[in-house]
DNA sequence: CGACCCATTGAATATAGTCAACCCGGGTGG
DNA sequence: CCACCCGGGTTGACTATATTCAATGGGTCG
């Protein structure tokens, strides 16, 4: 019987390569044990060599640096389907800290499990490996957004971003997103401050791309302007031809 | 026989994991077509599906993104011995561009024989892709220079990186590196106008942490100092114990 | 020689950070 | 119950950082 852990691994692997049946039993039968953690806490922290590999089944996800000033920059935020430490497999001890950003329920699954997968199963291995490849992908972007685009540019890009990933996930409607962060949280990943953040924030509202509601809800009326003015190429989230939203 | 590429690659992996001879014998006979690239050339660019991965030989590569409004992003800059498209085996059509910073010589591998050779050498497969996850540790730490640094800052810690990692390749003297970039070059990966980059290198010069020739030559003093300005901290290049310059 | 690229400079401008304060709502503890 | 605190969103004023524009001088190369 699958979970929805099983169920959300066995779907992403599938996205990228055509399973057998020996290919998609062995993943179900990956013992993944789940766990609850609370809103902003650190799951794994830098320096140390994990065991196991995080799947988040629900919530956010972040992984960040802190500068020797107190400073923190977020890396990368993970959606549901997302394995953020997948690159602990080879890269044994950790080089920045995952933590949750809301509550979330995570799925460990033990390094050897997977190392003993990857050796019989040379397909699976592949997956994964482009699972993590992806993931590298999105750093490229990133890197060219906090290079080159300006701070509204960022924001609008981010959004477009993390809507395209949550959709791909069933995660939205047709033009709004549940996005429990808050401003400061949003400037730790843009790499701006909180001031600047929420002026920004205010500027993608004043040009119609953003609607919020003073909660977690974000409404882009019109993504391809949105799109448009971030210069947005979804090129690089490397999606199947099946990113659509996915009613089951 | 071994060519210098089939060394260099042959070094590279077992760096990473002990091999057997028949994990050897099996580097050893891929197929490796060395050419020669001239300075500026793109190598493949975006939106292709290269069938070739691209082992960097001698010289420098660097990767890049264009934006709408041509300006460019530099996203990394590699080091003989360096594979720095080995994510177009699994992720087939191309984010961004590889190309030559100064004249290279590269050798190119079919796809198919690294995919032939992963399929049978777990152990080989499981290295190239530590390989792409180093990749995404420096793009990560990338991430928070260009987030959290100050342009000094944000040169000085390039500069720690490059030593280091031209160090491991035996590329550099005790204090000294040769760095064939121009400052608009060094501007496009560090996100800064010519004019800022010009007038960064002059704030290190200033402080006694860089010394130039007007040539290519990077002279770094006091290492120590460098790195601690930069907040520097190597760990995430994840470099094995012997990092230390080869001296065959 | 002229064209071009690179390094460099000065001045004006734009962008983002810092400091300080205010409001609001939700929780805590008296 | 209410006073208080705290985190988050917001604002204004000031400062710092980086870009843009324009120009100069030194090489190199056709």
């Amino acid at each position: 019987m699958l979970t929805t852990a099983h169920e959300l691994l066995v779907r992403k692997v599938s996205s990228i390569a055509a399973l057998s049946e020996a290919e998609r039993g062995v993943i179900a039968e990956l013992p993944i044990q789940l766990r609850d953690v609370p809103r902003r806490k650190d799951i794994v922290t830098e320096g140390e060599t994990p065991s196991h590999c995080c799947l988040l089944v629900s919530g956010f996800l972040i992984r960040y640096k802190i500068m020797p000033g107190g400073q923190r920059q977020i890396v990368n935020l993970h959606v549901p389907g997302d394995i953020p430490d997948l690159q602990s497999l080879h890269l044994t001890v950790m080089d920045h800290h995952l933590a949750s950003l809301t509550s979330a329920n995570v799925g460990m699954i033990p390094h050897a499990a997977i190392r003993d997968m990857n050796d019989r199963f040379p397909v699976v291995a592949s997956a994964l490996w482009r699972v993590t490849l992806i993931d590298s992908a999105i750093l490229r972007e990133r890197v060219v957004s906090l290079g080159q685009r300006s701070a509204s540019e960022r924001l609008a890009h981010f959004l477009c971003e993390l809507f395209v990933r949550l959709r791909a996930v069933g995660q939205t409607d047709e033009k709004t997103m549940l996005l429990q962060m808050t401003q400061p949280e949003m400037a730790d990943a843009l790499g701006l401050s909180t001031v600047h953040m929420n002026r920004t924030l205010q500027d993608l509202r004043a040009r119609g791309l953003v609607v919020t509601d003073g909660g977690s809800k974000f409404l882009l009326p019109n993504r391809d302007k949105l799109a448009s003015f971030a210069g947005f190429n979804p090129l690089y989230l490397h999606l199947a031809r099946d990113d659509r939203p996915k009613t089951p």
